[in-house]
RNA sequence: CGGGGCGUAGCGCAGCCCGGUAGCGCACCUGGUUUGGGACCAGGGGGUCCCAGGUUCGAAUCCUGGUGCCCCGACCA
């Protein structure tokens, strides 16, 4: 069998970096830091943005779209939000290009047409959001506002990886106006259980749900809300944020509304979102040294049906039948009838882009009325009955998402430790990796101290940890609650 | 931006030290035999050897200067 994926235990990145580009979800691009999303990954991310795009419609949110450049006034006017971003920015400066007088086969930048103010390029879309909102604002009834946008967005990184950090990216980004901090907050809260429910539910991959400290907090914000993931390798992933904002744009915008007292005040704000980097979480969650494992829920084919050895006119009639029973359930099923290969390539293929499940159809087994049915997840093949299969097949699909989450949380719990001292949380850090839940004394300073020390970071203080008397591991300050750290991407 | 490494066919690489006009595996094309876990045989196509300059009768190979990419760090979703 050729192997054509780099081992987890060998290189972990190598085989994140092969598994990307093996397996069809994205290619390089011949721009530095931004990748080609193939058809393979794109469908991927449709199936996430149609759930996440339900799920806003169904907590009643609505879309639209912003632009994508920023003048530079605007961008500078919340200057938290401008300073964490402005050494990412992408900034437009001219309009035109022109022939090059020394060089007619080459273009150059038209000194003429400069700029009279700069544009950035959005790293994020509060801004322009917040200068718009201004407008529409005026009362009490105009709220609250609940937008969602489907975007790209632009932060010139330093090391790009694909889909974890990119130049460009795909996301979505609510943005929410509301009358009182309740409200908004409750907003906040609100997105950041849906991201919990998208990531549990849908990616099969739990998360640690949590609050952001003030080093790790979005630029801008009052408080940011996480989703915490656990990949392979004990690394923490950033999988979705949710961002109380106060009334901290409003006052850079000068939003205001008259409150049913008739009383003039800022409006408050969230904003919420999850990117294309979710789809390196996916595959760092689940997938092993033969490539993908992909959630049923989401997998682009959810079923692929090879012929044995080929196609011949009884498997195609048995393969149609059965496609259209899975069809009719809202089964993404399809048929491979590629006559170039043998079943043993199509079998590493399919397993390479991490197709849930596999039937394969021969003569052979026909003759007993059976199939051969391999899960993607265990690599367990099974016989089942022909006439078994429209019943048998969602079953296990379902079976196949329930068995992914439960093994990453399997995999997160063993690798999660409770600790008390400065030497045994060094100890894990350096050695085996993984979350940590330690005591820590709230200051920024031992913070950054233990991230200088040790790389890791404050994922989040977790919503739901008890409390409990404990004493700082760094600094030996008394603390009542853990939190959870770790090394990150 | 620091520290490493690499640019030779679509992909992965050898050749470079010691200059003589480019090769291997995979992929691709044609024909045939095959077909229950990445088939085999035969034939075939495909290269500004990253770019520019220099040394030389002659440069993938030596020298100089660019440039691009990858990995590790700092920054970050």
């Amino acid at each position: 069998m050729a192997k054509v994926i780099t081992p987890r235990q060998e290189d972990y990145s190598q085989w994140y970096n092969d598994l990307v580009y093996r397996s069809g979800l994205a290619d390089q691009s011949a721009v530095r830091g931004c990748m080609v999303i193939k058809p393979h990954g794109y469908a991927l991310w449709e199936n996430m943005q149609a759930i996440l795009d339900k799920m806003f419609k169904d907590t009643g949110h609505v879309n639209a779209y912003f632009p994508l450049f920023v003048p530079k006034s605007l961008f500078e006017a919340e200057e938290k939000n401008a300073e964490g971003f402005a050494k990412e920015c992408a900034v437009v400066t001219h309009y035109r290009l022109k022939t090059d007088p020394n060089n007619k086969s080459k273009l150059i930048v038209d000194p003429e047409a400069k700029l009279e103010e700069e544009l950035i390029v959005r790293p994020t879309s509060e801004a322009i959001i917040w200068n718009t909102y201004r407008d529409w604002i005026k009362s009490y009834r105009d709220l609250p506002i609940l937008i969602n946008q489907w975007a790209n967005v632009v932060r010139w990184e330093m090391r790009t990886r694909p889909f974890l950090r990119t130049t460009e990216f795909l996301w979505q980004e609510g943005h929410t106006a509301h009358s009182t901090e309740n409200e908004a907050i409750e907003e906040a809260l609100k997105m950041h259980e849906v991201y919990t429910r998208f990531a549990e539910d849908y990616m099969a991959m739990p998360v640690i749900k949590g609050a952001k400290t003030a080093n790790e907090r979005f630029a801008g914000a009052v408080d940011t809300f996480t989703i915490e993931a656990m990949m392979q390798d004990g690394k923490a992933l950033q999988a979705g944020t949710s961002h109380y904002l106060g009334q901290n744009f409003a006052k850079a915008f000068n939003v205001k509304f008259l409150s049913d007292q008739n009383r003039e005040e800022f409006v408050y704000a969230t904003s919420w979102g999850v990117s294309t980097r979710l789809i390196g979480a996916l595959v760092m969650c689940h997938s092993d040294d033969d490539g993908l494992i992909l959630p049923p829920r989401l997998a682009p084919i959810q079923v692929v049906i090879v012929p044995i050895p080929k196609p011949s006119e009884q498997i195609d009639q048995v393969a149609k039948t059965l496609m259209d029973q899975l069809k009719s359930q809202n089964i993404r099923v399809n048929y491979d009838q590629d006559e170039k290969n043998r079943p043993g390539f199509k079998f590493a293929e399919h397993e390479l882009k991490g197709v849930p499940i596999r039937i394969g159809i021969g003569a052979r087994d026909l003759e007993q009325g059976l199939v051969e049915v391999a899960r993607r997840d265990t690599k367990e093949k099974i016989q089942i009955p022909v006439d078994k299969l429209s019943t048998e097949i969602p079953l296990m699909l379902e079976k196949i998402q329930i068995n992914l989450f439960d093994r990453a949380k399997n995999f997160r719990d063993q690798k999660t430790h409770f600790v008390d001292d400065r030497k045994s949380f060094e100890e894990i850090i350096n050695g085996p990796g993984g979350f940590v839940y330690a005591h820590w004394d709230g200051s920024s300073e031992t913070e950054n101290a233990i991230k200088e020390s040790t790389k890791a970071t404050i994922r989040c203080i977790p919503l739901d940890a008890p409390e409990e008397d404990g004493q700082c591991i760094w600094t030996g300050v008394k603390s009542k609650k853990r939190v959870l750290f770790a090394r990150a991407y």
